[in-house]
DNA sequence: TAACAAAGTTATACATAACTAACTTTTATG
DNA sequence: CATAAAAGTTAGTTATGTATAACTTTGTTA
């Protein structure tokens, strides 16, 4: 599963909550990832050869249990590892947001445990909730 | 500034280190890196083109100012990131690596600064020398 | 319902970065 | 010093992921 992958599904997860009932169409993924049209098309029928995503030409987009699964996941240690920048490290917004739409696809397991594990314990003893 | 050229530029730093007098070559290079030889002479090419290293074809591969300041700052950043992974996550010191050789890449200032800051401030705390 | 706009696709091209196979140059050794 | 081994390069291939241009399909609206 190469970044790039992941950050379609991530995507088509996010704009499927979104608008609940309508599909996710090209147009809104080469929207909201800023790549152009002809890129979506073509990341599309990988990640349906793969088993990700259902798509019939000209038709909606939308996730397989494996392709969901999947992004949950990538979004899971996206809002994580944010989190973690900017309640633990104190980095502002706009930058955790930035190094957590590349860190999501790169860290090991054991350092997304020992993160989330670390930020649950930093905020058990502020009393927040975050 | 791709990846790929950090981790050669930081590799050839390594290296000229390690075997002060002797040139680095492509094959040392292919070895670390774990790549063929034909990667590392187009990769070198493409740095010598851009001005971060001196090589002369069957010759040995030397960084330039700019070169050298670029694989600094890389490794520099590595081993922060990986001092920071082990010692306030607790992550075992073979992900940290693995993990710091794909953050180094990709981090902003801003974070690599709070980390930084972080690291030093529970260091203090603990009377350490990290 | 005809025509136009929006959406989507196809074809093609480019950049990066890796590889193998084959070749050349350099170095080491008998 | 001739030859074999090691080192390095060149040529050509592959995979990923992007783009533009041109075309087709779908949907809207006058």
């Amino acid at each position: 599963m190469t970044a790039s992958a992941e950050d379609y599904l991530e995507a088509i997860f996010i704009l499927s909550q979104k608008s609940k009932n309508a599909h996710v169409r090209v147009t809104d993924l080469a929207s909201f990832l800023a790549v152009s049209k002809p890129s979506v098309t073509h990341a599309v029928g990988v990640l349906k050869e793969k088993g990700f995503l259902e798509h019939e030409a000209y038709g909606g987009i939308v996730l397989t249990p494996a392709g969901e699964s999947c992004a949950a996941n990538v979004l899971r240690r996206h809002n994580m590892i944010q989190r973690f920048l900017v309640h633990t490290l104190g980095v502002s917004k706009e930058n955790a947001e930035a190094d957590a739409c590349r860190m999501e696809h790169i860290l090991s397991a054991e350092t997304i445990d020992k993160m989330y594990a670390y930020l649950e314990e930093k905020t058990m003893q502020a009393g927040e909730t975050v």
